[in-house]
DNA sequence: TTCAATAGTTCTATTTTATCGAACTATGGG
DNA sequence: CCCATAGTTCGATAAAATAGAACTATTGAA
């Protein structure tokens, strides 16, 4: 089994962050990670929603969040834990996440918090 | 032929504008009709950088930013001129379309202007 | 050390989406 | 009415996403 590539910060593409981003799944697997902060495993995220996602996708949908550039995979024992690389994504990219999670944030997905009205 | 859809700006998803702009080409065409402000054409932005795209997939690529919510269309005599909703979107997505831009324009896609120092 | 359980990855077939040439439609002018 | 221009739609092919099934890696027993 190959291990894993991630990208240079330096050669991570607008496009591929778009990309990854632009499946409301990825995006949510995003936030997910953001808000544990620790490292989170594909199995913890197998539910998005209602929905639930077959591995094989879930694994895809890593490995595009992976090579876009967005988060590091490491094997913990049995399980694989997953790293947001915001501090880099964020220096190449100034503004570009965090704009792009409001934006989801603003339509009503109250994953956590539905108490509040952003913007209008 | 049916007149063109375009969304109310409270129907326009995150997902459509992130799609929309993940290929470079719409990138392209969004800063192409920015930079000009007064409604471009779409045949005035049949190649960009190198790259000559074939009609059919120009009218896709401006198909997809409309339904989007990003731009509007509308019929000028023969042509078709396409409008930014600049501001609606930042309204409703504050920040996300400039981040988006800044993204690319880190990047050294200079189509128009190569004259400049892209940051780093 | 062999076996089983867990966590993910890879393979493969199927569906979905994108691309682009060709044909078509709309508008304006001679 | 006919032609030119500008764009859309159609249709065939190519590329990408989805998800079930099989495989690999790691750990922890027996």
């Amino acid at each position: 089994m190959r291990p894993l590539f991630h990208p240079a910060i330096e050669d991570v593409a607008p496009e591929a962050i778009l990309h990854a981003l632009s499946d409301p799944n990825r995006a949510a697997i995003l936030v997910n990670i953001l808000q544990e902060g620790g490292g989170k495993a594909c199995s913890s995220v197998a539910a998005l929603g209602d929905r639930v996602i077959p591995k094989s996708s879930l694994s895809n949908h890593f490995k595009i969040l992976r090579e876009a550039g967005l988060i590091r995979s490491e094997r913990h024992g049995v399980q694989m834990r997953n790293y947001l690389r915001l501090d880099e994504v964020n220096a190449r990219f100034p503004g570009l996440v965090g704009a792009i999670i409001n934006a989801y944030a603003s339509g009503v997905e109250g994953g956590s918090d539905p108490s509040h009205d952003p913007s209008q």
